[in-house]
DNA sequence: CTAGAATCGGAGTGATCACTCCGGATGTCA
DNA sequence: TGACATCCGGAGTGATCACTCCGATTCTAG
């Protein structure tokens, strides 16, 4: 059912997709994923069956509604995000870890439309998705980890870290963004991060 | 000039409007206002002119596409902006004059949906427009008060000081933002910008 | 190889939008 | 007050989208 919901089509009944069939799915796949980063959720369905090689119906076959097709694209980032917290979790210095992810996330940002983005810009309610939690466990354990090693401020909470993430990866995608800005923009946050008196 | 290029349309050779035109440009200004406030870009032409009481043929009159409607609520709602950050150059101490704006602009995101959020959702340049290379400079009289009497650090430049402004106003748009919220994530923001060991 | 089911392709549908056009209403000036 | 330029309203236009439908095509089991 979640994964019906999540644009698991055609398998409803749990019989195995076709060979084209499941061969046409990650085309499509990979051709919406590529659209909604260059050209965020104005990206048509039309043109994404194009770049795809595939017909519309073939799209709509396997993601009833665009939000669908959607919502599979940012899960499957999102999973892609929150392995690497998880691996920054399990085998990273606790010290550094936090500061890393966030860097990295920005450094996504400026080139992919961030996945927050085509979120609320679309009025999809994720909150309550099931990755966007394990996203937001995962970060919330690098954040306990930066805290406890002493490189974060003991006062900094989830809420308002997530806030300055989200909100410095829509500012990395704004023109005039580049790798110099991104470090001048990354030092003043981080240093707000740290504790008092430790930069 | 400056009007005409903002939507003065039908003043083109000078004449001045006739008094029910004039009426009805500020009904249709304020509609407008009120919609993109709360919609974004995404409020439809026919809405906003529903909205005034007018027709959308005396809309398009007024603003002869719905481009130019952007542009002149953006124009004005920068002159308030800028308004605001000259009163602080002029009259304001430097030392919190940059960090009263910050906040206030932040504040304001959170109700209206961003001056920066419309222009490049649309993808209409303003960079180049006289009123935004106002608040530029406004914005970078207040940042080199501060930095001169001592409460932002030296290094911090402008973009980068842009960069944050912008995408904390992005992200005091979303869902669960609140005044306790805003209050956190400014703490850290201005941490960051102080002088070390300044806090 | 063949029957039959699963899948495909893309023209067609209905909805929405920005924008146009012109007959009628309204303000203005003598 | 009357004549006329100006302005208004809103049905109409063409373009764009998400989404549907069904004949043609391709896969797979036997």
């Amino acid at each position: 059912m979640a994964k019906a919901a999540a644009g698991g089509a055609g398998a409803a009944g749990g019989r195995p997709l076709r060979a084209d069939a499941r061969r046409n799915r990650v085309r499509v796949l990979d051709a919406a994923e590529a659209a909604f980063a260059a050209k965020g959720a104005a990206a048509s369905t039309e043109e994404i069956a194009r770049a795809a090689g595939v017909g519309v119906g073939t799209v709509f076959r396997h993601f009833p509604t665009k939000k669908d097709l959607l919502m599979a694209i940012m899960e499957a980032r999102l999973e892609r995000v929150c392995a690497l917290a998880d691996a920054l979790v399990d085998e990273g210095d606790p010290a550094t870890g936090f500061f890393t992810f966030f860097g990295w996330m920005v450094e996504q940002a400026a080139a992919k439309r961030t996945v927050m983005d085509l979120v609320d810009q679309e009025g999809i309610a994720l909150e309550r998705a099931e990755p966007t939690q394990a996203l937001r466990r995962a970060v919330g354990a690098l954040l306990d980890g930066a805290r406890r090693a002493g490189t974060v401020r003991p006062d900094a909470a989830l809420p308002e870290v997530l806030a300055l993430l989200t909100g410095t990866c829509q500012a990395a995608m704004r023109a005039g963004w580049d790798a110099r800005l991104r470090e001048r923009t990354l030092t003043i946050i981080f240093d707000g991060l740290r504790p008092a008196g430790a930069r």
